[in-house]
RNA sequence: GUGAGUGUGGCCCAGAGGCCUAAGGCGCCAGGUUGUGGCCCUGGAUAUCGAGGGUUCGAAUCCCUCCACUCACCCCA
């Protein structure tokens, strides 16, 4: 028996009801906002994240899906949405377009990582970038967008982590301070921190072991060593968001694991969060299209993780509208019957009334339970007698009450109770 | 990559060496109405007990190996 890949998950139809309220909210949320959606490859040229996650980065070093294709190019599954919507906007001049340009995406995007409750080798990302403009006001914007689209879905109990991480103006010396604070305490570190503290001591702040993180806890703050341009840039985000009555902790230790982030970096956290805690982060990226071959463009952008909302969404028991049901069911007994079964059905599905019918091969009882369990609210039965009457006996699935009618009359009685 | 737990019909699960040619519930199918659902009653189908090997007169039950799933660490959505 074949079974789905490790780590993935087909959505059945009992799911998507989840999903597809999911959508509706970040679609509304998207048009409050001006964002326009764009798709993009599920693959990419390797060389695409190499560059801009980082090579450093443990999505880049061992996460990645990674392969050749048949002529040898290297390609990857895609493993974070920003860095391909980046990509497009410079292949497609999107620079000429009046900035900032505002994209939005639903995409799977694929780790290679074990799996775990909220954690998948292909998951699905809602995501929006805003790209060619520095101004703090759009950082405000897509955090407030952010929050506002987790308020839709109604999830509540979630807090906003902040920090700010510098440029490459600022952030050399506070690596320089981070090294020379963790140096004297290399004792303590872990083995991976001792490797981090080589290669991006600012990874090291995140650790979760114990004597790492007492050490970190004292550890030079980002926030203490911004440059004059990225310390006023943090400092008007904190008075647009207090304007917006966003309230947020101040996370020092808050280090995303993706090197094309400079200044403003976030995190949302449901508040009895599990071990997978984030439902949604973000930041601004102001060097990466220029680490991918175009000038010099800023952008910012925030990502959802969907299985993590559908998680949540449960956990904090929200229901969603459940699916549509057909209207109506269309039973029908003895060969001929079926054929005029099959004429209504086409008859009610051209008034835009979604039918059911059925083969007709079972008994009448058992048409009856389907229907039941279809969710119909009117079987329109078909045999011997009404087929001579060119009519249908319609029952009402609800009341039980029957009335024997012709298929224009059917419709009529559906259009209204729509 | 590391650690722990779990694998029995479509789903939830009982079962702890012979009483298991595997129980129960949900679901499915059918009957109880000659043309009628939901409730109720009755019956039925569906399980190489994760896979392979071993111990034993005898294994779903004990041992070994592998696989898968789940959870946790790491990292993130």
């Amino acid at each position: 028996m074949f079974k789905a890949p490790r780590g993935t998950a087909d959505t059945l139809p009992d799911e998507q009801p989840y999903w597809r309220y999911i959508e509706e909210k970040a679609l509304e949320t998207c048009r409050l906002y001006g964002y326009s959606r764009i798709s993009t490859p599920a693959f990419e040229e390797a060389g695409l994240f190499l560059r801009s996650v980082g090579e450093g980065t443990d999505i880049v070093n061992k996460e990645m899906y990674i392969f050749k294709d048949r002529s040898d190019n290297e390609m990857a599954l895609r493993p974070e949405g920003t860095a391909p919507v980046c990509r497009a906007y410079l292949e497609h001049g999107m620079d000429n377009l009046p900035q900032p340009v505002k994209l939005f995406y639903f995409a799977d995007i694929f780790r290679y990582e074990r799996p775990q409750a909220g954690r998948y080798r292909q998951h699905h990302q809602f995501g929006c970038e805003a790209i060619g403009e520095q101004s703090p006001v759009l950082d405000a914007e897509v955090i407030h967008m952010a929050l506002g689209f987790f308020g839709s879905l109604g999830l509540t109990d979630f807090s906003l982590q902040l920090n700010s991480i510098g440029c490459k103006q600022c952030r050399p010396g506070h690596l320089q301070k981070l090294k020379e604070y963790f140096e004297p305490l290399k004792g303590q570190l872990c083995d991976d921190c001792r490797v981090r503290l080589e290669k991006n001591p600012l990874r090291l702040l995140d650790c979760k072991k114990p004597s790492c993180q007492s050490a970190a806890d004292l550890a030079p703050k980002s926030a203490d060593y911004l440059c004059t341009e990225c310390g006023q840039h943090f400092g008007s985000l904190k008075e647009y968001l207090a304007a917006l009555n966003i309230r947020f902790v101040l996370n020092h230790r808050l280090v995303r694991g993706l090197d094309y982030y400079t200044k403003t970096v976030f995190e949302i956290q449901p508040a009895d969060g599990g071990s997978q805690s984030a439902l949604g982060g973000g930041g601004r990226y102001d060097d990466l299209i220029a680490m991918i071959g175009g000038k010099p463009v800023p952008g910012i952008g925030f990502a959802a993780g969907l299985e993590r909302i559908v998680l949540n969404l449960k956990t904090q028991n929200i229901g969603v509208p459940p699916a549509d049901r057909p209207a109506v069911y269309i039973a029908c007994m003895g060969e001929d019957a079926r054929v005029e079964a099959v004429k209504l059905a086409a008859a009610l599905r051209s008034e835009a009334i979604a039918s059911l019918i059925s083969s007709g091969e079972r008994s009448l009882k058992a048409q009856l339970r389907n229907a039941n369990n279809a969710g119909v609210r009117y079987v329109a039965i078909i045999g011997g007698d009404e087929m001579k009457a060119g009519t249908a006996m319609v029952r009402n699935m609800e009341t039980g009450e029957q009335q024997e009618m012709r298929p224009d009359e059917l419709i009529a009685i559906l259009k209204d109770a729509k």
